[in-house]
DNA sequence: GCTGCAAAGATTGCGTGCAATTTGCGCTCA
DNA sequence: TGAGCGCAAATTGCACGCAATCTTTGCAGC
């Protein structure tokens, strides 16, 4: 039941929820014939679902060289939650105090698998974590706004396992329940504000991080290991 | 020169660009036999092509019926339009008095060459009136601003066409002008008005149009004419 | 011992063919 | 004459195979 109808769509679903709990790690290469291999389908299936993770920013295909999880460069990564802190303001102004019962205690529910998540460190947490603002979205009633959300979450857990969170540590949830008081009590200012802070706090936790950028770090890795190191230290 | 390295992406390049200045209309059915034909490609590529537009929602692939061009509904205009007076305002805020004299002088390059495709009723038009705004975007440096940007100007040309404009009248040039003054002289309040005023009157003369709504009307349409309806009327 | 070249291996680009599904037409039967 | 049924044409879904390209490794020459 649910299952997607086509094997494109069950593949990229699978590689995207895969990309998204950060099962694959940025950078990560997909050769064709492996990811076939592993879901046995054809590498015309496995070619058509990256090329839709590809449109999604998730993965990079370089001509003749294939394709890789996509690493966002620190731009990007301000980029994104600069736009992200956009598109989040405006779902705010559209649900604040428009929320129905159904609708606040679907978010609560979300909140609790958070918790529930978090606790157990199931690798489902940060999608869940996602999923809480895809939903804040969803209940904008605007399918686009849902579609770049989707596309930021997908891209933010790119940029979170990238550049920074050494631990748990992708949504703060207890500010995620703070945010659906302030929104089923009608309270925009506060909403907004509780929002903001909440980005700023995810960007920070994001962009402080320790492992920026690791591809080029393959230098300064092996520089304590050089035999023959023009370096200062003696 | 500037000609894409792959067949795909000028397939893709080239149905874009026929969709966006309106040659196919909402609605056309795209085989991919004919369009490989057409383009003397295989239909893997075009597949690809396909894929990629549908992912831009451009076009709509239904399994085993294949790719028609989008026909956004009215409720999915509103939408659009919507989300479109944000991403604009954003846009607004970052580049307001911000411009330099080049840009200036770019921008007006395009409004010139607007007008005269205007004049000459160069299918392109529409095109270059949506280009303006996706430069506005370019130079708010904003690479997803301008990512979502060219997706919704797309979008918007599918509306144009399927709901209204019946003469051309897409994106009034003085308008644009008015808009360069305001934001190279670094009025906000101004800017903002002129781009929300805008963006209106376009959105009135799009969906104020005759023609809406022919597919998904059909259910609405044949409600009063149901003869077998479980419905408490009667 | 270093540099440049070449061949082998691996991976992607792309075309083609077959199976499956859908659509439209014609046939049969009431 | 009209409704139901079944077959055939058309179109898409998918896999396989070959050619082209890139990467790597090994070797020869300087």
């Amino acid at each position: 039941m649910t299952r997607p109808v086509s094997r494109l769509d069950a593949l990229h679903h699978a590689l995207r929820r895969a990309i998204v709990e950060q099962a694959l790690k940025p950078g990560t290469k997909l050769p064709e014939d492996t990811v076939a291999e592993q879901f046995q389908v054809s590498r015309t299936i496995v070619r058509q679902a990256l090329e839709r993770l590809a449109g999604e920013e998730l993965v990079v295909i370089v001509p003749n060289r294939g394709a890789t999880v996509a690493r966002p460069t620190s731009d990007e990564a301000h980029d994104l939650f600069d736009v992200r802190v956009e598109i989040e303001d405006a779902v705010i102004r559209r649900i604040c105090g428009k929320l129905g019962a159904a609708d606040v205690t679907k978010l609560e529910a979300c909140v609790v698998c958070e918790g529930e998540a978090h606790r157990l460190k199931q690798p489902g947490y940060i999608r869940l974590a996602a999923e809480f603002h895809v939903m804040l979205a969803e209940m904008a009633g605007s399918p686009l706004l849902v579609r770049y959300m989707r596309q930021i979450v997908g891209r933010s857990a790119l940029v979170l396992r990238l550049h920074g969170l050494p631990d748990w540590e992708a949504c703060n949830i207890s500010e995620h329940r703070d945010l659906i008081d302030a929104l089923s009590s009608g309270n925009l200012k506060r909403s907004r504000d509780l929002m903001r802070v909440h980005l700023r706090a995810l960007f920070r936790r994001a962009l402080d991080g320790s492992k920026v950028e690791e591809r080029v770090c393959l230098q300064s890795v092996l520089k304590p290991y050089a035999f023959r190191a023009g370096g200062t230290d003696g």
